[in-house]
RNA sequence: GAUCUCGUAGCUCAGCUGGUAGAGCACUUGACUUUUAAUCAAGGUGUCCUGGGUUCGAAUCCCAGCGGGAUCACCA
């Protein structure tokens, strides 16, 4: 194993305490009565600046910086809610003739990034920084590698980030100790979910788990990962959805459930993708996709004004509003809206045609409902910034929606576009199981015609409609789009506390 | 998967047309009892991503590989 110098230096620090007798990774509890945020908050003085509160305080966290000056030092300690100085004196902590716990404990055996218990009394030092003066310190656990050392000036200047995406990404824990606006992204996301979940919870929807592990990977049109179950012998899918399943617990008598589920897909990563990601998916019974679209508004309203505190957030060099109501637009009139051409009566060789024109790339695999997606992803889905409802698909695209009540040849669907990225996929979902066994038969077609995303014929998910399934509707949120989009972040990489990265080599 | 680009100290980075490896912070030693990017003095950082090649000589030029990022393709 490969030590640098600094590892070194504190392998030995580590055989120092052991000879002073201190243990550098003690077992015990460490009494942890108040935290950094909180004290900056609440720390009060009389008129004559005398500290009224907080003069017995206790807390834990990370050495951050120290600042020797002689007989006294100054020194941060970070907690989980932020960083806090520290005012420590060598005859404080060490009162008797043995000066060894300043002298050399503190001083020198301590080091940036090792936890740290203190006791003391609060107090505001001449500079007028609120600082916890140390009677008593311990140490709680011992740092054996540098952290990266970002500092600060007086005007937020940021010197020597730690800004390496790979190293970001692959240590996240050093990423979370030492970039702070990383943590407050995450614990913004935690909110965004925590707010969604209770807007379910509210309503009467009931939180389920389904199987991860499925043996036919149904709901979308993706590529599954491929896993194998020892005892059965068999080969498993890892869930590229949980629709199917969800369904089948409305067939059961729920009438509102809901997943936040976590979905695995065998396809390319980049910026909007990670092989792992997470959709809410939920399922309500006797309502329709129109009512969808008002409740997918209220939610979106509400996760914004409980993550942001406003529903106009900044995302990027743009103000999204997530005020509802949105605007509703069916795929042809956004076809002919951004792309100047009337697709709704081509078929498909007309179809092949507007495509090779617009220079747009297709296949041979490629039916008339994927041709017409082609045509909006390339033409209008990157021109709606602000949230709004796509409406009203063609039905070969669409193998687990019920047809348009009024409009032949669509279906009941629409899909949620923020940013000029997909975020929701709703319908009034298929409940006539015949109807449905004709559409997975349509998927086997494409199957054979070289699409590789068709579904696969789901016989208990037929087997279950039979038992008959109330008129339902159901949506998919991507959670991590919404995420990156609330958090004002580029990269799902920035709301994925460990994105996927290639396996790291250790020698 | 394709193209472009990057890889030098713990961190951030410089290193020109090839000539003994550099800075700031961090680290080590010392001074300093209200500092705050603390300051002052002194000190050493290293698989220059890996492996080949060209050359008297390669961090530098060439080839291959590994890893990251960006763009594109597939997709949410």
């Amino acid at each position: 194993m490969h030590l640098s110098e600094q590892e070194i230096i504190r392998r030995e620090k580590l055989e120092k305490l052991l000879a002073l007798g201190i243990d550098p990774f003690p077992p015990e509890a460490y009494e942890v009565t108040v935290h950094a945020a909180h004290i900056k908050e609440f720390f009060q003085e009389d008129a004559e600046g005398k500290p009224v509160n907080f003069q017995e305080v206790s807390l834990a966290g990370r050495l951050m910086s120290s600042r020797v000056m002689g007989k006294a030092s100054f020194a941060e300690l970070q907690d989980s809610t932020g960083r806090i100085q520290l005012y420590i004196s060598r005859d404080d902590i060490a009162p008797g003739d043995d000066k060894t716990l300043y002298n050399e404990v503190f001083k020198k055996l301590l080091d940036l990034g090792d936890f740290i218990g203190v006791k003391g009394h609060v107090f505001r030092t001449q500079m007028g920084e609120i600082t916890v003066h140390v009677t008593e310190f311990k140490l709680l656990g011992k740092a054996l590698r540098p952290l990266p050392v970002v500092k600060r000036d007086e005007e937020g200047h940021t010197f020597d980030a730690f800004t390496d995406p790979e190293q970001r990404y692959r240590m996240r824990y050093v990423d979370l100790v030492v970039n702070p606006e990383v943590k407050g992204t995450f614990l913004k996301r935690t909110n965004m979910v925590a707010s969604i979940r209770r807007f379910l919870n509210e309503r009467g929807g009931l939180e389920v788990d389904t199987p991860v592990l499925q043996a036919i990977p149904g709901g979308a049109a993706a590529r599954p990962f491929i896993t194998h179950h020892n005892a059965l012998d068999v080969p498993f899918y890892l869930r590229i959805a949980n629709e199917l399943y969800l369904k089948r617990l409305i067939v059961g008598g729920f009438d509102w459930v809901y997943e936040f589920s976590r979905n695995f897909r065998n396809e390319g990563m980049d910026r909007t993708h990670n092989p792992e990601f997470t959709i809410l998916e939920f399922y309500v019974a006797y309502k329709d996709y129109l009512w969808m679209m008002q409740t997918t508004e209220a939610l979106l309203e509400q996760a914004a004004m409980d993550t942001c505190g406003t529903t106009d957030v900044q995302v990027g060099e743009t103000i999204i509003n997530f005020k509802a109501p949105y605007r509703r637009i069916s795929i042809y009139d956004a076809i002919k809206e951004h792309a100047g051409i009337d697709v709704s009566a081509m078929d498909e060789a007309e179809l092949r045609e507007v495509c090779k024109k617009m220079h747009i790339e297709i296949d041979g695999s490629m039916g008339k409902g994927k041709l017409i997606d082609k045509i909006f992803g390339e033409k209008a889905e990157h021109k709606f910034i602000q949230p709004t409802f796509i409406t009203d698909y063609p039905v070969e695209m669409s193998p687990l929606t019920k047809k348009h009540r009024s409009k032949p040849g669509l279906v009941e669907r629409f899909e949620l576009m923020i940013n000029g990225k997909e975020v929701a996929n709703a319908y009034t979902e298929l409940n006539d199981p015949i109807d449905q066994r004709e559409r997975f038969e349509e998927q086997v077609t494409l199957m054979e015609r070289g699409d590789d995303e068709a579904m696969f014929i789901d016989h208990d998910f037929l087997r279950a409609l039979e038992y008959g399934m109330p008129p339902t509707s159901g949506i998919g949120i991507g959670i991590d789009r919404l995420a990156m989009l609330l958090c004002n972040q580029y990269s799902i990489q920035d709301v994925l506390f460990f994105p996927q990265m290639r396996p790291e080599k250790f020698d």
